[in-house]
DNA sequence: CTCGAGGCAATTGTCGACAATCGAGTTGAC
DNA sequence: GTCAACTCGATTGTCGACAATTGCCTCGAG
């Protein structure tokens, strides 16, 4: 049994938020499997806290489909189904849609700019290292946040931010594989960006949605490849 | 401080449930009134528990934006502000436009059955009862349930009942004067099932995607001139 | 050998008490 | 008279112990 560092550094305000930052990394970075099975004793020993804290963070976790809680039987890592994964792309399309329709016609010049320039770094990151994937997927996240965040739809961010990245973060992380072909997703960035900027939020949204659409496409292809 | 009446009859598994169910209810139903602070202790006593349950139960209210909390300093009954409502419809209409485009090619033969039945007894009732909304609301969200379930996508499902469903009852308990003109409604009820019965998923969805976008412009006219 | 019933261990659910933190009211100085 | 600091009360956060439920293992019968 291996003790854990907390974050002490930001100074958060109890100890059940420790607690569910430092499960929540442990769960998306993959240090505890996915489908383990977990005792309530053992977590909030190696975290160095009580039960009470610790079932505090579990619920929370829980309402994040990151952890399963079954009654009386025990605490499960969500296990990570390939059919799930589609799903939170049909998810995904819709909201991250509708997301750009309204960033479009909300977002501010400076936060235009902003993306723009996002895309810029890409662009020269990109053209130095190709397909080497992982830097390009960070910045696919931020590119994806930019735009939810420009919605300026307080219960979009949250739903989106909030709830369901933390599950595509894991699976990212999991599924490390698919290559999700960074020249063609850049240029879709690019469209889009270009119908924020002509604040067409028809347009806007239709792009968003096939990103994302051919994007789940490409992992379906995967796997039917390699089951 | 009143003692309250616990579901024993469904005989839920934790004390956890039944406190969780308890509160749920009181807060949609607006017997604990939005904005209102309350004390865990207080709640721990009006519900025959300890506070230990109660805070579980509160976590899961939270998480579902029924409750905020605000560390060591307590609780407050999700106030419901009219941006906010408005926000929701544009989620809704996003994930409903969704779930009727997956529903026109995943709904069953049965399942469409069911929804047309449920519209033939819609409009007896509705020949009759006229504007009376009451029963004409409660089938509405009869009618959207069916849809949503029809696109058998879990994630989709338990997103919009799980957990957005229970706020707009919210706000359909509270602001209970928006005439959601029911003849209205429920024409365009009838061509979304037409939609489906052909499974035409483009057309299901843009129906929906009207259907709940004219909702939300209708109750933005109500504030305008009341606000 | 297989199946079912019963007891046992382990884990979760629940409780009450203690400690930490915040907000309000009061008191004092400028 | 106003502002700031301090004290006090109340509320939430945390802890450890006890009770209840579940799953597994053993034992016995067919």
């Amino acid at each position: 049994m291996q003790q854990v560092e907390l974050d002490e550094d930001r100074n958060l305000r109890t100890a059940a938020d420790r607690v569910f930052e430092a499960l929540q990394d442990a769960i998306v970075r993959g240090d505890l499997k996915p489908g383990a099975r977990v005792g309530e004793t053992d977590l909030a020993l190696r975290f160095g806290t009580s039960r009470g804290p610790l079932r505090e963070a579990l619920r929370r976790l829980e309402s994040r489909h990151l952890v399963e809680r079954t009654p009386h039987v025990g605490i499960r890592i969500a296990s990570l189904e390939q059919h799930a994964l589609i799903e939170l792309y049909f998810l995904r399309e819709a909201l991250e849609g509708m997301a750009a329709r309204l960033a479009a016609t909300h977002m501010t010049d400076s936060e235009i700019e902003g993306i723009k320039a996002l895309l810029a770094a890409h662009e020269k990151d990109e053209a130095l290292k190709a397909d080497t994937a992982y830097f390009q997927r960070e910045g696919d996240l931020d590119f994806h946040y930019r735009i939810i965040h420009g919605s300026h739809n307080g219960a979009l961010i949250e739903l989106l931010v909030g709830e369901l990245y933390h599950r595509i973060r894991m699976y990212r992380y999991q599924f490390s594989a698919y290559a999700n072909r960074p020249q063609r997703a850049f240029r879709e960035h690019q469209r889009i960006v270009e119908a924020l900027e002509a604040r067409d939020g028809d347009l806007a949204e239709m792009l968003m949605r096939r990103h994302i659409s051919s994007a789940r496409q490409n992992i379906e292809n995967h796997l039917k490849e390699s089951p």
